[in-house]
DNA sequence: ACGTTGACCTTCG
DNA sequence: TCGAAGGCCAACG
């Protein structure tokens, strides 16, 4: 097989990086993509997190919006999964935001 | 091949 | 404080 594909090794870099946001601690999608060397391709992360497989162990229920939303439409199914998590693990929100200020992840 | 889509961010009024 | 606008780019049809 092919070796690792430029691509490829982005996604595992990304995969590291969520892995290191510790339990009760969230990052944000730009934040992600800063740390992993590629500024502004934000939205990359996002379709990266989304094509994840299913079963997987990845925390990806602690990466957020910049603004502390969830990414999810409100109310709906993923949104709910997500926002169940992040409290089991002792995140509080502010309404339909997680305060930042508390709980973002300082690399 | 090419236009559209999407778990986004920042800047500017 | 809030919305619009521009930027980003791999994956899909």
């Amino acid at each position: 097989m092919p070796l690792t594909d430029p691509s490829q090794l982005l996604k595992e870099s990304l995969w590291q990086l969520v892995a290191a946001i510790p339990p009760g601690q969230v990052a944000s999608y730009g934040q992600l993509a800063r740390l992993a060397g590629y500024p502004g391709h934000a939205r990359y992360v996002g379709t990266t997190l989304n094509r994840l497989p299913k079963g997987t162990t990845l925390p990806w229920f602690r990466v957020l919006r910049s603004s502390g939303e969830l990414a999810f439409p409100p109310h709906s199914a993923a949104w709910k999964r997500q926002k169940t998590l992040l409290e089991a693990e002792g995140v509080k929100f502010k309404g339909l935001k997680v305060p930042l200020k508390q709980y973002q992840w300082q690399a």
